[in-house]
DNA sequence: TGTATGACTAAGA
DNA sequence: ATCTTAGCCATAC
């Protein structure tokens, strides 16, 4: 394994229930903004599920991983509806509602006005507008 | 060893 | 909304 994935894993186990992450957001927690995709291929090698709630990992636009690999169509949509996440249609998450901020449970040394829904590239990490 | 390949994302067409 | 391209990490062969 190496520290990437545990990193992952370590970020995607703090996303709290009734809210999703996105691939983009888990990779600048980790500090490889320009890793998202490979967030997908860690997750993809170490499917622990309940352990790592990967479910609550999503595209940025709020869409669903389509190959996902718990159990096949719609078993990811139904486990994140039981968790109270709100669907604006068949394919996509309420992200306005359901985005996890990280900043709101109590990490240290991160101010909470950072607006982490927001893209954020190297240059301007830790700025505000 | 070297190469191919993915659960992504932003930008441009 | 859909398609392409670049970016860049861990694995499988």
């Amino acid at each position: 394994m190496g520290e990437f994935n545990d990193a992952v894993f370590e970020q995607v186990k703090r996303i709290p229930r009734g809210k999703v992450s996105t691939y983009g957001q888990i990779a600048r927690l980790i500090g490889r903004p320009r890793s998202a995709r490979y967030v997908g291929w860690a997750l993809r090698t170490n499917d622990q599920p309940v352990v790592i709630p990967c479910h609550r990992v999503v595209f940025k636009d709020g869409k669903l991983a389509e190959g996902y690999i718990f159990g096949g169509d719609g078993v990811q949509r139904k486990l994140l509806q039981d968790e109270g996440v709100v669907f604006v249609d068949d394919d996509h998450v309420d992200m306005d509602a359901c985005l996890w901020n990280p900043a709101e449970d109590g990490l240290p040394g991160r101010p909470a006005d950072i607006d982490w829904t927001r893209e954020m590239d190297e240059g301007s990490k830790g700025e505000r507008a």
